[in-house]
DNA sequence: AGCACGCCGACT
DNA sequence: GTCGGCGTGCTC
């Protein structure tokens, strides 16, 4: 008799033992239908054996297996098992969150038959034009004779449900259910476009990686804005497609556009599909189990398009590496790079990251042998690198937040027909609103923070809880109707910006007026096509997205970056100021940056206006390893959050002390808090966190693994949220 | 996590 | 007298 041992996507870090019935063969990575408490559950099988620690008369008995393969891929497994391990994750949490939700919910991995519209002999013997007073009808049987049609393909093709439903009536028409049998591109691939001619650099960069394709090396592709990353990939690709092999293409959330997209479908004659957050649950799965057969010759997807199986990987390719959207930031905080890495490590394939400001991690990296980098340090078309300028805004006047040199140089660049981007990192009409008499302002008690003052919306927003409320008419204090508002956003910007460049259309995008679907798309299509001049956002505007007109950039205010508490924001903001002035003067034309601050001598704006984001990059991670900061220690934080401000600084504490008390510590180990927590209080709740310091992961990985069973010895452990944070980003 | 059990207060 | 609040314990 077998006993299998299953995991169930509950927070609980062991699995259970069932009997399985003799007439089911155990697998490993196969879901089961099993009775849990007094309910069915769905598990996955993780280990068998002939025995149990628990007496066999308290073992259930499985229902059933759902499937009779493996859900997982033997190199997925083993890092599965390796995640949850290092996340401090529970297992059957990590399986189940790497499955598409259909198969969550006990849906066989299997592809459906699918329904097909067909014409019937009736339809195929009438003429078409005996429909001519039903235009519709008329389009959908000319379309149905040439070929049948599946159901989901339907929608796109403009055909309606009760065109297809009348024509049935009429008996022009039927549905029937067809198995669907896939081509297999690998006969017919080649490449679709001739290659757009690489340069030199391109040229290396593309035969380094390609000759070291058929085992796992982990590239850098260090490629300065506007040098040709895409081009690469898709050199690279062709190679790996040639010979029959898949490919993952991961990329942030933002860069995921039908440009991308398109990008990649119209080089190769190969399925390209798709993973993003707006397809419902069937189009994944159906993804899911394309790239599992092998009939997808390339996935593209963010973060979570990760854990699609896939029956040949040729190669991962992780384009804008250094993207913060690759890291999880709730529940299970996986980072998609780190894990990406792994993968390829285990299926021996080489993976490629690219960026023009790669993280210091993968700096560090590369210092270290670890990862191979390759340069792309030439701009397409000649480009020349932007013009530089700080302004020193110390006692100047400013209008709407410009100083009188900004102001001239975008009315210039406005007379040459060019167009012009301003960076404002806060969003809304202004940062707060103050009383005039008496000094009040306006602050959310759910967060401790001032509210931010939304004129258009006539309201007061809390940008940490979400938080909306009218514009109050009078002081709550002094009872004043003086209220003023402080400090100038994005939408302040635009409107009075307005009156000094008239006739000059001013698009604004943040996260405001990008809110309703496509409203983004549809303000990057106004760019593109030069309907408006003067380009306002916050960082949503930096991302990814290639405007050939802008020639001048200015960041209006960057003091906040300069002086913050997080010891990665040098780095981010640097990542920030390159990709920026890299948009500037993309198409041969003079470009020049403006960066306004009160702190022109700051060595991190010196090193990076003077020299570059490389020169940058070295100086501070010389720095960190000076203070001991990662990549040369190793992060853990312990979040927890109460309603008392009490229970998270008590749990903390306790947590500390235990860990003093472990004998695996050493003097290495640095224990930073309990500590309030950046947004100590955020929706009414009190966030604090304790920050764990280690130069070997391993022994931090030791270290916590011995402290979670002693957590829930904790009394109030379980009053309170609780969260573990493996190399956060936002520490 | 979800769910049941169990023990106390406020109601028709 | 009951309904229902959530504190505690358990899931093979």
């Amino acid at each position: 008799m077998l006993v299998v041992q299953v995991a169930l996507p509950v927070p609980l870090f062991k699995t259970f033992d069932y009997i399985l019935p003799s007439d089911l063969q155990p697998v490993v990575g196969a879901r089961v239908l099993i009775p849990w408490g007094n309910h069915k559950a769905i598990g996955i099988v993780t280990n068998y054996s002939t025995s149990s620690e628990l007496p066999i008369e308290k073992l259930k008995i499985i229902y059933s297996m759902i499937d009779n393969v493996s859900l997982f891929t033997p190199s997925m497994w083993r890092i599965l098992l390796w995640a949850s391990d290092y996340y401090h994750y529970p297992i059957g949490e990590v399986l189940f969150k790497t499955l598409p939700i259909l198969l969550r919910k006990g849906k066989q991995a299997k592809v459906t038959t699918l329904k097909q519209w067909f014409a019937t002999d009736l339809g195929h013997a009438t003429l078409i034009k005996s429909l001519k007073r039903a235009p519709k009808q008329q389009q959908a049987l000319a379309l149905l004779k040439q070929r049948s049609v599946y159901c989901h393909q339907v929608r796109q093709l403009k055909v309606s449900a009760s065109t297809l439903q009348t024509l049935r009536t009429k008996g022009l028409i039927d549905s029937r259910f067809q198995e669907n049998t896939p081509k297999d591109w690998r006969l017919t691939f080649s490449v679709v476009n001739t290659q757009l001619l690489l340069n030199a650099e391109q040229i290396s960069a593309v035969n380094a990686i390609h000759s070291e394709e058929e085992h796992f090396v982990a590239w850098l592709l260090d490629g300065v804005t506007g040098s040709g990353k895409t081009e690469v990939y898709l050199c690279i690709l062709e190679y790996i497609l040639a010979k029959g092999r898949q490919a993952l293409v991961l990329v942030p959330e933002i860069s995921l556009t039908p440009q991308t997209i398109t990008r990649f479908q119209e080089r190769f004659n190969a399925p390209v599909d798709v993973l993003h957050s707006k397809m419902n649950d069937s189009e994944r799965l159906a993804v899911w189990l394309r790239a599992r057969s092998g009939e997808s010759a390339i996935i593209i997807g963010t973060r979570s398009a990760l854990f699609s199986p896939f029956q040949w990987l040729g190669i991962i390719i992780i384009d804008e590496e250094h993207d913060r959207s690759y890291k999880q930031q709730e529940g299970w905080r996986y980072h998609a790079r780190d894990l990406a890495v792994l993968r390829a490590k285990q299926e021996n394939i080489p993976i490629v990251l690219g960026s023009a400001t790669p993280a210091l991690e993968t700096l560090h990296n590369v210092q270290n042998g670890k990862y191979r980098q390759v340069k792309l340090s030439l701009r397409a078309g000649h480009a020349k690198p932007a013009e530089q300028h700080l302004i020193d805004i110390k006692g100047l006047s400013l209008q709407v937040g410009l100083s009188p040199l900004l102001l001239k140089s975008i009315q210039s660049h406005l007379t040459s027909g060019n167009q012009v981007m301003l960076f404002l990192n806060r969003r809304g009409y202004a940062p707060a609103l103050l009383c005039h008499e008496c000094g009040w302002i306006a602050e959310c008690h759910r967060c401790d923070h001032y509210y931010t003052f939304h004129q258009k919306q006539n309201q007061l927003r809390c940008h940490h809880c979400g938080q909306q409320r009218l514009i109050p008419y009078q002081c709550t204090q002094c009872g004043s109707t003086q209220l003023v508002s402080v400090g100038i956003g994005t939408e302040q910007l635009e409107n009075d910006l307005a009156p000094l460049f008239p006739n000059t259309p001013i698009t604004r995008i943040d996260r405001d007026t990008t809110n309703l679907k496509g409203s983004l798309e549809r303000h990057l299509e106004d760019i593109q096509r030069g309907e408006s001049r003067i380009l306002i956002g916050t960082q949503m505007l930096a991302k990814g997205h290639h405007f050939p007109n802008v020639t001048l950039v200015g960041l209006l205010d960057v003091d906040g970056a300069l002086f913050s508490s997080n010891f990665r924001s040098a780095e981010y903001f640097a990542q920030l100021y390159t990709q920026v002035a890299g948009r500037a003067g993309r198409a041969g034309k003079h470009g020049e940056v403006f960066v306004q601050t009160h702190h022109p001598e700051h060595p991190l704006l010196k090193i990076l206006m003077q020299q570059d984001y490389e020169a940058f990059a070295k100086q501070e991670l010389l720095e960190r390893n000076n203070v001991f900061l990662p990549p040369y220690t190793y992060h853990i934080v312990v979040h927890a959050e109460d309603y008392d401000n009490k229970q998270a600084p008590q749990f903390l504490q306790t947590l500390c002390h235990q860990l003093y008390n472990s004998p695996i510590k050493d003097d290495s180990l640095c224990v930073l808090g309990p500590v309030p927590a950046l947004h100590a209080k955020r929706a009414g709740r009190f966030h604090w966190q304790l920050l764990l310091q280690h130069p070997s992961r391993w022994i931090l990985n030791k270290l916590i693994k011995e402290l979670l069973p002693l957590i829930s010895t904790i009394p109030y452990a379980r009053k309170l949220k609780w969260t573990l944070d493996v190399d956060p980003i936002d520490d």
